[in-house]
DNA sequence: ACGCCTGTGCGTGCCTATCTTCTGATAGG
């Protein structure tokens, strides 16, 4: 199958890095990288609108040569271009390129004066001190160096967002008692709600920027002090992440939280606006001359460049800018927007509460339905039913809504997607089902094609309604089958079949430039929980987090609607 | 390498803090 977006930009993400060590044109490097970002942010696959016989050149940041490349890599997998420059340059250097502290001029240097061309030959070199009388080097920086190799964390690690959720609430707490602190807050990914984080970001007002950061440094958490000034410090967290913490006077307050938050090329974006306006903008505030003219709130920062606030959730460079400014940013789904849930699990198959905890907990949660759906008998491990398991346990739920007030249980299924594309129940089964919910469950490494069409298929099937978990990742575990995702999109936009958005935390299925996708092509999303116990139920706000950042509204969202909106909408598969 | 303007060229996404260092390199959003 054709090289997806991802792929491309990995080429041209290795590109530049092999680009800038060896010096080349500063500007041809950050034309990679822009390229790259441009491919992971696009939301359809370059590889379809090369197929529809589209201009790439129309894309920012790619002209006559990139496009050019893109459409080798599509046919090829690589290019002739990056063959010859990893012919040129020692492979193990773009692995110095990612150690902390190193760049490409000290990379050049370790590689000309000591032949140092991969992370085994310099982790030896800084044991022996042999680093430390370079030019650019120090005793310090060379210690850093090794303890970063041996500690590897010259791998980049990023955590999934819920992880770090109880770091981060402990870290406020924690500065929050600091006397002379008026505020602090979350910045940096984080508070744009991706999926996961690579560092921690806070921000914190106070007068004395070096007494907090003593504060940072002597919490019983921190393992290790990176740097510490008079605005700034970082640490290392004991469970293995930075964070980065930042201390402004209140006045540079907004300037700073939006300087903080990201992300970066939104920044950008948002200084340059400025500059056209002979305004400076920095973390302190936003400056005509030596004049301070906004900066106390975000909005005033906005204001500036007559923009709207924008939800930090779209703050990618993704056209939010273009729609502020025209008045069209969308009004992001919140939680209180979701009337049900159409995906969970009882101990009927491998949930952990029976079906009146469930209800009851939803009912708690302000739902006003929830659809069981447990999981079919070819999934063995999770105790998946058979035909006359499942009628029973209808049973069951018939009789628990007749006594139950104020919230109504759906009689679904989680249906196996099998091999060819077929479901694990015959029909008669799921006709007796309100919600079909398929989902694949096993031979996860298919390739694209078969992968593809097995799923296409379970499209095509009149009873499904729901498509769960459409790429099976879970968040630093297991990478996503290889699928070919505009084209389920655009099948399931076609055959009105509604894609999930999962709401667990390590799954987070369809991501934010495949929801917006999905918006875009006119399909409608489910977000469902999956939750396999009644405390999971909360993990929608998770879900709507990915839904925000995927630009999705409440009526893109199936599961917002009320229970006598929503029953047309079901039967009419029927 | 892009993109704009032009005519085979030229300028090129922002701005600041800290350290590794010494007038720069790296890192951060």
């Amino acid at each position: 199958m054709a090289a997806d977006n991802e792929t491309i930009a990995a080429v041209f993400d290795e590109l530049a890095d092999l680009h800038e060590i060896e010096g080349d044109n500063p500007f041809r490097v950050r034309a990679y990288r822009n390229a790259a970002r441009t491919l992971r942010g696009l939301g359809r696959e370059a590889a379809q609108l090369l197929a529809a016989g589209e201009d790439l050149t129309r894309l920012p940041g790619i002209g006559r040569e990139l496009a050019a490349k893109i459409a080798e890599i599509v046919a090829t997998g690589t290019c002739a271009a990056l063959e010859r420059a990893r012919a040129r340059v020692p492979h193990g250097l773009v692995e110095l390129l990612h150690v902390p502290g190193l760049g490409p001029v000290r990379v050049r240097t370790l590689h000309r004066a000591l032949g140092i061309d991969s992370p085994e030959a310099l982790a030896e070199a800084a044991r022996a001190g042999r680093l430390r009388a370079l030019p650019g080097f120090g005793e310090r920086l060379e210690a850093r160096i090794l303890e970063a190799l041996q500690a590897r964390l010259d791998q980049a690690r990023r955590f999934p967002l819920h992880k770090v959720e109880p770091v981060v609430a402990r870290l406020l707490a924690y500065l929050r008692h600091t006397p002379g602190v008026a505020r602090v807050e979350p910045a940096g990914s984080f508070r744009r709600r991706r999926d996961t984080v690579g560092d921690l970001d806070v921000l914190a007002v106070a007068a004395d920027g070096a007494a907090v950061g003593d504060r940072l440094a002597a919490w019983e958490e921190t393992a290790e002090v990176l740097s510490r000034g008079p605005t700034r410090a970082s640490i290392v967290h004991r469970d293995g992440i930075q964070v980065d913490l930042r201390v402004v006077p209140l006045e540079s307050f907004g300037a700073a939280w939006h300087y903080f938050t990201g992300a970066k090329a939104h920044n950008i974006a948002v200084r340059r606006m400025g500059q056209a306006r002979g305004l400076k903008i920095n973390e302190y505030g936003v400056f005509r001359g030596g004049e301070r003219i906004a900066g106390v709130d975000e909005a005033s920062v906005y204001a500036a460049v007559a923009l709207p606030w924008i939800p930090p959730e779209l703050r990618e460079d993704r056209g939010e800018l273009e729609a502020a400014r025209q008045g069209a940013l969308p009004r992001l789904v919140e939680r209180a927007d979701l009337r049900g849930d159409l995906h969970c699990h009882t101990t009927a198959s491998d949930g952990r509460d029976d079906l009146e905890a469930m209800a009851r907990a939803a009912q708690a949660r302000g739902l006003e339905y929830l659809a069981i759906t447990e999981h079919s008998r070819r999934l063995r491990i999770a105790r998946g039913l058979d035909e006359r398991g499942l009628l029973r346990h209808f049973t069951a739920i018939d009789e628990l809504n007749a006594r139950l007030e104020g919230i109504t249980l759906l009689k679904g299924v989680e249906v196996d997607i099998l091999e060819d594309g077929r479901l694990d129940l015959p029909d008669r089964v799921l006709e007796r089902c309100e919600v079909v919910v398929a989902a694949v469950h096993s031979a996860f490494g298919l390739d694209a094609g078969r992968q593809t069409r097995r799923i296409l298929r379970a499209l095509d099937h009149p009873l499904v309604h729901v498509l769960a978990h459409p790429t099976g990742r879970l968040l630093g575990r297991r990478p996503p089958y290889a699928v070919d995702l505009a084209a389920v999109i655009r099948r399931a936009a076609r055959n009105g079949v509604w894609l999930e958005l999962n709401a667990n935390p390590w799954r987070l299925d369809l991501d934010d430039v495949h929801c917006r996708m999905a918006r875009d092509e006119g399909a409608r999303i489910a977000l469902s929980s999956d939750a396999h116990a009644a405390a999971e139920l909360d993990h929608l706000r998770h879900g709507i987090d990915q839904a925000r950042r995927g630009w999705l509204e409440a009526r893109d969202v199936v599961n917002t609607r009320p229970l006598e909106a929503l029953r047309p909408l079901l039967a009419a598969r029927r």
